[in-house]
DNA sequence: CTTTAACCATTAGCCTGCTAATTAACAGAT
DNA sequence: ATCTGTTAATTAGCAGGCTAATGGTTAAAG
């Protein structure tokens, strides 16, 4: 049997190598990957509970939490308790957390356009839609 | 900006649930994806350096040896010094580290048709010469 | 032969995931 | 009003990535 051949195998160690990738570009910036990803959900919208982004970004709540806690320690957000459910915290981008974004926008552009320097216009519209489909069965059926 | 559309974006999503559903599923037969991402390599051919198993994986020689580590405290491999270079050490399966390959197939072919359920044959082509040309490009590029 | 450089494995320590277990607070049913 | 169940955040602890720093070997230069 041909492990290597298959598309887990595949797309684990592209998984890896994506993930470390984007942790060296990013760092160049002085920010993780997870602290990016975060923002970039806080930049939609902040002021939601931590849960909420949890289920938005597809990842458990204890993560979320030590994720928030570097943001927090950085300066970028604020972890506030609302007065109508003393369980939750809101989470709220502070002007820093709001100013960095010029800077990510550029740095992340630049890793998209790395990653995709081989590939034709059409391979990438073709990848982006595969990424979705699976981007769906795994945030969709994940749960279980 | 629209992070969330970029591959970028797409990519770290899937690969973050890719693994955390590999993790899950392996975790079934009482492994890790680590250690089974590591088994394959092995099955290929064992008795390779931890350095070099290291180049294959495209993973650094810390994380290749706390997964050996692992491996090592399951029975699976061996970790020998060799008389030829007294700073390497050589890696070799035990009969368990061959007799797991087994249910390792069948679990993985299961992984695979879950994951590749809802794609058609020419998805699953293309989506594996997409993913393929990212392989390249990292472990070729990576290093630096 | 000795000094220097390069190489291999390991350790320590950090980030990002996870699950399980705690604590606190809300909500519902009685 | 109380008892019970659910929900939110957090803590602890593990896997799997990484880099930086050690220690020991080998190889190369001198």
């Amino acid at each position: 049997m041909k492990f290597h051949s298959t598309v887990s195998h595949l797309l684990s160690g592209v998984a890896t190598a994506h993930k470390s990738h984007l942790e060296r570009r990013l760092g160049e910036i002085g920010l993780h990957s997870g602290q990016v990803l975060m923002l970039m959900e806080l930049w939609k919208r902040d002021g939601r509970r931590q849960v909420d982004l949890a289920a938005e970004l597809n990842i458990a709540p204890p993560t979320i939490n030590k994720t928030l806690t570097g943001l927090i320690d950085g300066g970028y957000v604020t972890r506030d308790r609302v007065e109508d459910d003393a369980r939750s915290t809101r989470i709220f981008l502070t002007p820093e957390g709001v100013a960095v974004r010029e800077k990510v926008e550029a740095q992340w552009l630049e890793i998209e356009e790395e990653i995709l320097g081989e590939l034709t216009e059409a391979e990438r519209l073709i990848l982006s839609e595969l990424l979705s489909k699976l981007k769906h069965f795994y945030f969709g059926t994940e749960p279980e």
